[in-house]
DNA sequence: CATGAATGAGACTTCATTCAT
DNA sequence: GATGAATGAAGTCTCATTCAT
């Protein structure tokens, strides 16, 4: 529990100094302020700087996941299930701000090319709830018969770039807009 | 000629350092050595870092736009038109990786978001051809009647997510997967 | 203690090096390294080189009022008084040659005309005994009718000047020449 | 001419920026762009920035001891000649306040303490005019029987001190004024 | 275990001086 | 002679990481 403790205030210092600052604008012995511990302590619990930024994008990645994972079923028609994930994943996106822009940081950076390197590399692990309903999709001749990555490009892209404008101040999504977006984004998709 | 030199030394490094390894990878003695100049040279042609980083992303939109407006006619109809601008923007970052990755990690930093501020606020300026081929889309109804931001969305962010791909390696991108994505974009917001 | 000590050590190398070398002769690097402490180390203590720079002048000043409060009684006659802080200044700048270089460097400065205009237009903190001292010699008529600041100039004049000939070893002050000098300073100040 | 034209232009130029802005806040760079010459000029008539400074030190000297020069006479009193090149000091600085912050800069600094101890040491030369004065003062026991060196920093002691108050603003010294304070400057030598 | 003072490599930038034109 | 572009040493300051307490 105290360990628990310790480590989840540093990571979610980490997050709100990251995501609103950036990687640079974020010294270690910020962070460990703003958790309120030591600056060594920091060590304790990450073996170093990478280490903690490499762990918290994963915890949120699970925590999206998770959320995406609610209320979706695999027994519905793709369509329904596409903009079911959709719309979760924008909204979700939307209402924790923090993790989006500290998960775009991760992405575009070092970081997020190396991460993916490895995925494709074997380790495919979460994503797979989109990649079987990609496939699913192709196989049904429902969706474009394009390669898996052009397919996730056309659903996400957009996605990633409505969310950043509207967390940046530069749109307004309400409801309507999101569930139009994400119809969109099928109609990108679908044969 | 002779200035030019110089400059655009300092230039070309600046691109190819900062492409690869990000801003921060890339320190001023860096690009210094790189340019073959001395580091204090760099001064003599930009005030400081940031000022050479935002000029060398502004000398990279100017050629980009202009590689679209080749061949670009206002009379011909929408869908051609834009399948044109789509398939020569992914064939042009394809063929210029460096250039779009450096893009990449502009906009995603302090510097893109200050930039993008600055041009809702009036500074249109160049992204015109995007923006009256989606206006003139909405109005004839050949696009789907939503904010301009989100057909940019809908429109840009498959593309830069597919130009990352295969820049990155993940996917290569023949000539008819670029059209077939362009078009599937052009599916997302037509009606 | 602990603190102290470092932060004793830095002040005292920073003193020995301006004192000596100027401020341009006295970079952070020697510094830390005369205070035996890493270069990043000095910034712990102090914001930056102006703020040790400030703070060290600060202390200097301080000493030196403690100083010549001592023994010092306002009840006394005022030709009494003054050669008292006059041999008093006089003594404890020969006494302490780095303060009184120090000192000097910081007031032929731009920081020592923003210190005396902050303290012209306001802040008139410790130099008061003086200032008293003066203002009494006029109204009881035993000093010229003159502006402060103009009696302030004919009897630190002399003094800071005759501090400097000393230290610079152009001159030699036995105790006798002091008290001979200060009362040439009252003689030019009394009506 | 030519050759003369240059090198005042580069002399004012040094006077100016050097007056105003401190040796380090004047770039050679600086004063060969107001002296309207390039930066590798400056090096065809002073081998380096030292020399410069020294001989632009010089220079002014110069000046002062001929304007003090100016219906001085030896046959007059020695209170009179005194007040004569007394006023006449203050007066000149006053007139010309970048003469004397030049050189209240070159004084303040090691160049100063090295110039002073090489006349002492022979060389010197201008101040006789000072150093006559005072030598028949004592003979005559009309001035205090004080080695010259104090002599000299009871009379130019308040001298500068005023000169620099009335020049950074904090004083306005008028004629009556002036002419008051050296008479007080009398009243601290005479006997 | 936790701390946080200390470290020093390394970043950006300035500027006196040189030298090819 | 004159120029000013080029240089690179040196200066200030930051920050990831360590280690004695």
């Amino acid at each position: 529990m105290k360990d628990s403790d310790k480590r989840g205030e540093i990571i979610q210092a980490a997050l709100e100094l990251i995501a609103e600052h950036g990687f640079h604008g974020a010294p270690m012995a910020m962070i460990a302020d703003k958790a309120g511990v030591g600056a060594g302590t920091i060590y304790r619990y990450f073996e170093n700087k990478d280490v903690l930024i490499t762990e918290l994008y994963g915890k949120l990645e699970e925590k999206i996941m998770a959320a995406l994972q609610e209320g979706y079923s695999v027994g519905k028609p793709l369509r329904e299930r596409f903009l079911h994930l959709g719309t979760a994943l924008l909204r979700y996106f939307i209402a924790h701000p923090l993790y989006f822009r500290y998960m775009e940081q991760y992405y575009n950076s070092p970081y997020g090319a190396s991460m993916r390197r490895d995925r494709l590399l074997g380790k495919s692990d979460n994503r797979d709830i989109f990649k079987d309903l990609f496939e699913q999709g192709i196989s049904q001749q429902v969706l474009k018969d394009l390669p898996i990555l052009v397919l996730f490009a056309l659903a996400f892209g957009p996605m990633l770039a409505l969310a950043r404008d509207h967390i940046l101040g530069f749109a307004i999504l309400d409801d309507t807009l999101i569930v139009q977006s994400i119809e969109a984004c099928w109609d990108g998709i679908r044969r």
